[in-house]
DNA sequence: TTATCAGTTCAAGTGAGCTTGAAGTCAACG
DNA sequence: CGTTGACTTCAAGCTCACTTGAACTGATAA
């Protein structure tokens, strides 16, 4: 058994389809060698930038943030176990930021809708978020407009 | 001032493109009726409605999945504050849910990447979420494939 | 030798959730 | 009377994160 693995092989033990992987390597978030053959090949190690990928995605990041984090990464050498803790730590950090707003929402989901109390227009229920900050397509900012 | 609310007021007073209002209005999420006109013209519980549509959003649910909940109220009258409150109970439930499974990724992410002690293919952390739900295009299911 | 399999590229398609543009209507203002 | 502004419909376009399909290559197995 060699020392890369085939994107056959990746898709295996990660889970994550060749398609997408392929896709992954076209936007810089993963690296490959090639084979003889033109075939792809990877390091073990991809597995865990895989890994990374997966878990930011269903925290709600982009790829283009994921990439941006995995820039933080040192790109001459193997990730380290310390160089993937500090990417964690910070980690953490966002999760726990995803938390807090969640909770606020469901006390303004409590407040504004539940109980009645409020019109819409009157909440003052503030948007700490993603989606206020990102002001792209979809329901624009929430509250504070007027 | 009319009791009925044109869309650019609407629009105003909830922060959601008029775009937006024709499009859900188009998708059943909210209902208008026509002046004379043709223009489309709402009631004011029509404020609530939105709120809780971008809310649910904000939370992570699909227009579908709003839809159905939204569903849940009555529709041969106007909602009354006891029926907004029995909606928003189900979902503090829900918010807490998707707390947890954040708070089971932030454990994953130390044990899993950040302490380097696991390789991707021999994790046991579970997915017990939306993403291995619906198993249509994305990374699919994490874990316990191999 | 032929078939199968795993891989390759490139272009086009998908679905969600809108936005944008074109062309038209209607009421009010000056 | 013209024009501004708010609205209408319909069709097409857009972003994101991929997937799918077509046409091809190269290595191995029967």
């Amino acid at each position: 058994m060699s020392e890369l693995l085939t994107i056959g092989e990746v898709a295996r033990r990660s889970g994550v389809a060749t398609s997408a992987l392929r896709y992954y390597d076209e936007r810089g978030l993963i690296t490959s060698q090639r084979a003889g053959s033109g075939h792809r090949r990877y390091q073990r190690p991809v597995l865990r930038r895989i890994a990374f990928i997966v878990f930011a995605q269903r925290v709600g990041l982009t790829l283009d943030d994921i990439a941006s984090e995995l820039e933080k990464l040192p790109d001459n050498r193997v990730p380290s176990r310390r160089d993937w803790s500090r990417l964690s730590a910070t980690w953490t950090a966002r999760i726990d930021a995803r938390i807090a707003e969640l909770e606020l929402l469901k006390s303004g989901l409590t407040r504004c809708i539940g109980c009645g109390c409020l019109s819409l227009d009157r909440c003052q229920l503030t948007n700490p978020g993603d989606r206020a900050a990102g002001l792209g397509p979809g329901p624009a900012y929430w509250m504070g407009n007027l």
